[in-house]
DNA sequence: CTAGATTTGTAAAGCGCTTACAAAAAGCAC
DNA sequence: GTGCTTTTTGTAAGCGCTTTACAAATCTAG
């Protein structure tokens, strides 16, 4: 393979001089710079990134960690990471926690300490004390998506104000009678932070002075089958169905959508749905959404990465706690409308 | 940070021993093995990766380039893709070419060829001859997944195959209106591998003997809303509506189901639709189907390079062409049945 | 018990870059 | 031109590991 030294002899320069034209350092003539860019294109040179690592410490390489890549939220956010650092001339590197506790014990203590990245950023994700430290020690910094992370830097949004906005909407169309569909509260201690869209909505109610009935909450794990068959339980029952679901994810919306139609209801005049997200196929189901935009919070957070990485100062600060919230929308479409059972 | 000579000076015994010890190599007393594990994890080293590559000239990194990465058939292969690397030790470095043109050229002329991975897998792409060549040039084997590769190792199912045997499923249960809803042939070249499933429906009608009307035939980009609003199309003419509903896949066939349900239409006694996929969500949508499993596929995959990049022999044979069918299986559930315009 | 074969350990030479630091060249004011 | 500053270029010392001779220790067999 040509190395650096074939091109600074083509060029008629130095290996130094190459090395810094090739990454558009400072001090160094035009005159050398073309000649060396001429010189490595004609060899096809591109520099090693293990050798440039190895001599800079720097690897121009971000670790993701995230639970799932088969869930929408999860592979849109990493679409937007992705995108990012690409622009940036920064390469990707993916772990998932999939494999189980033992597959992230081996990505925390081994994988990531290779010295294979610059940073991590965990989608989802909260690493233990142990797991953060290990990283911190060798001076990685850690940005968290979807939640805040003891600490370290976080960008998220605000999941219980998301509840409770969604709530307050189907509340101010004069609905009373609300059900909620959600995960499964606390079944897995890294993925509850979606828990809290259930406390926005209790609270929504509890302000209102409204009646809290158990088995208008139901869990569904977010998932349109899960949802789907919740809802119908739900909307079947013959002395307490809700007028109104307010479903934690889009997907669970969308179920719901499907559950009252089956049900032969109709959405919004029988039964008002809104959901939490704005997913790609929200406004094809018209359904009304709190939306959350992962694409851009997966950009964004790439961007904090890379300032992050770029600040002469990040050795004083690698990791502290600081977490950024993201704004999130009311998107009112076709799924909710007035209770037909208020009295005008 | 801790190094190999620390974790030599602890364990009293050379560098060399340590990383022979540390990889499991062979020549290494089982006291010295132990002596050097206890080192090591007292003092929690990890190797440098960039310093093992560059001395060994093995990344252990495997570049995965993919063209969508928020699309059902590619985030589950990448998913059975990284879960055979990290049980293996590799990591997996992403590069999406969602990003377009100028993005693709980056990706194949600089990022893949910066020496960061030791081989690349490639899902529903097929690399140019230049790219194919450059990364060959190089010693890093190829192998694609979803269509062969000119010049390279692939795995693939066959498509057009498949195409015929749903429709033949449908021929075999009495229907001879069958339409079929698909991808924008040619609208991409770099995926259109898909619209073989188109041919192998046109031909099974051909065999057949069987009417091949035009406004049977519609493009929907594999989107569910798109074929929600083609399937509309197709089912509400008054004369000539068909009987059964070939979906190019499972997520088209959602879009149709739905579509034949807003309607009025019950699926299967008035319309029969098959898809192309086997999704996650096929079987609650009781969608007959024809299951590629992506994730095994995309396991295989990850084990076929991993098989290669262990064969001493690679250096002899990094590429050649070969592709290995993967084979399919025809999934009957609830939404294809005898046609019910049949005379019995 | 010794020559020869085998296992285990040591030392040193890179892998291909980046980057102080030193040296050379170029600019500039007079 | 001269002496000074500023900019450009070159030299060479690593970065942290793997690997390769090669030396030392241990084992095998006649």
């Amino acid at each position: 393979m040509v190395g650096i030294e074939e091109v600074a002899a083509l060029a008629g320069v130095s290996t130094a001089t190459v090395s810094r034209a090739l990454r558009g350092k400072e001090h160094v003539s035009k005159k050398a710079q073309e000649k060396v860019e001429a010189a490595a294109k004609e060899l096809g040179y591109v520099a090693s990134a293990s050798a440039s690592q190895l001599a800079s410490g720097r690897t121009l390489n971000i670790g993701v960690v995230l639970p799932f890549i088969d869930r929408w939220f999860f592979s849109v956010v990493l679409e937007g990471i992705e995108t990012t650092l690409i622009e940036h001339g920064y390469d990707l590197t993916l772990y998932n926690l999939s494999g189980g506790a033992e597959q992230r014990k081996k990505i925390f203590n081994e994988f990531l300490l290779r010295k294979r990245v610059d940073g991590v950023l965990t989608v989802a994700v909260n690493p233990s004390e142990a797991e953060l430290q290990s990283l911190s020690r060798m001076g990685k910094p850690i940005i968290g998506i979807g939640g805040p992370i003891r600490g370290a830097r976080a960008l998220t949004m605000d999941d219980e104000a998301a509840g409770r906005l969604a709530t307050e909407h189907l509340l101010s169309l004069g609905h009373t009678k609300i059900g909620f569909v959600g995960g499964i509260p606390g079944s897995d201690t890294e993925f509850n932070q979606p828990d809290l869209r259930q406390t926005g909505y209790v609270q929504a109610l509890k302000t209102a002075g409204l009646e809290l009935r158990e088995n208008w909450i139901a869990q569904a794990n977010y998932t349109i089958e899960g949802a789907y068959w919740a809802a119908k339980q739900m909307l079947g029952d013959p002395r307490h169905a809700p007028t109104a679901i307010f479903c934690a994810s889009d997907e669970m919306g969308f179920g719901t959508i499907m559950a009252a139609k089956d049900l032969g209801l109709r959405v919004p005049q029988d039964i008002s749905v809104i959901g939490l997200d704005n997913h790609d196929m929200s406004e094809f189901f018209g359904l009304s959404t709190i939306s959350q935009s992962p694409r851009q919070q997966g950009r964004r957070v790439a961007e904090m990465m890379l300032a992050l990485l770029a600040d002469p100062e990040l050795p004083n600060h690698v990791n502290i706690q600081e977490t950024t919230v993201w704004p999130v929308q009311l998107m009112v479409r076709s799924s909710t409308a007035r209770s037909s059972a208020q009295t005008r």
